[in-house]
DNA sequence: AAGCTAATGATAATAGATTATCATTAAGTG
DNA sequence: CACTTAATGATAATCTATTATCATTAGCTT
């Protein structure tokens, strides 16, 4: 991964609009406005090699798929929109976490995950 | 599932012997101690059996994984062991969730997963 | 105890996500 | 511009979890 190519660039692009974590499906239709023959195998492809050189950082979501983002500087959590799919940023995380541990136990990170509707699909749906 | 079958018993006694959740190969192992021929399709037909009877509630993890449990009366999470991949059961939940929420969303439910060493690997590791 | 048939167990099949293959394309260098 | 080769794109292959198939076993009712 060291020529800068016009896919690559699509790929990072898609992540800069979209200010939100993306699924593979999201990246490869996103990037493709930009980069029309774009096939999935690239986009796996990079976002394992941008992922290795932390420009993008993975979100494991339950169920198995796997979004990516950009790497902030805030810790955060996310929502996912049990209606579109979407993932989205929880900036604020006023979590006491250590309360939880129990005795013994040794905590390496945690994650909160917030389900529910986007702003988007609340509206549709009232 | 009408029949009270030795495997059936076998799984809901692996749950109640484990008293925490369980994934599918625990399930198979833990209950093979009683029912030694007991095989895997047994298992998942059974497990989907249970949750549709509510004698059991899924618990899906990143990366795809479900693990299963004996739905509890109170509120809780869960801890998720990066070594012996094993899921427990976190009491307390002392998390005011809706400041996190974002405007216009519409919160259903939330989540809060930590990761890091149990009790006994913690002392594995030390 | 006999009979009906739900449930089982071994295994093949399926599904979805990810990776490998390989001929072709195009970045970057001189 | 020409050349070298990394990267791409289409698709086959792989991997893991789960489900379907079907002959056999064993609950449960009488």
């Amino acid at each position: 991964m060291e020529r800068n190519t016009q896919q690559r660039q699509a790929i990072l692009k898609a992540f800069e609009r979209a200010e939100r974590p993306l699924g593979v499906q999201e990246v490869l239709e996103l990037a493709q406005g930009d980069c029309p023959s774009l096939g999935v195998a690239t986009i796996y492809r990079n976002l394992k090699a941008l992922v290795v050189d932390k420009k993008l950082i993975t979100v494991d979501m339950p169920g198995g798929l796997t979004f990516y983002e950009i790497p902030g500087i805030h810790h955060h959590h996310h929502f996912s929109c049990t209606n579109c799919q979407k993932v989205f940023d929880v900036e604020k995380c006023g979590i006491n976490v250590k309360n939880l541990v129990p005795n013994g136990f040794t905590l390496q990170r945690h994650e909160v995950l917030l389900f529910g509707f986007c702003d988007s699909c609340t509206q549709t749906a009232s």
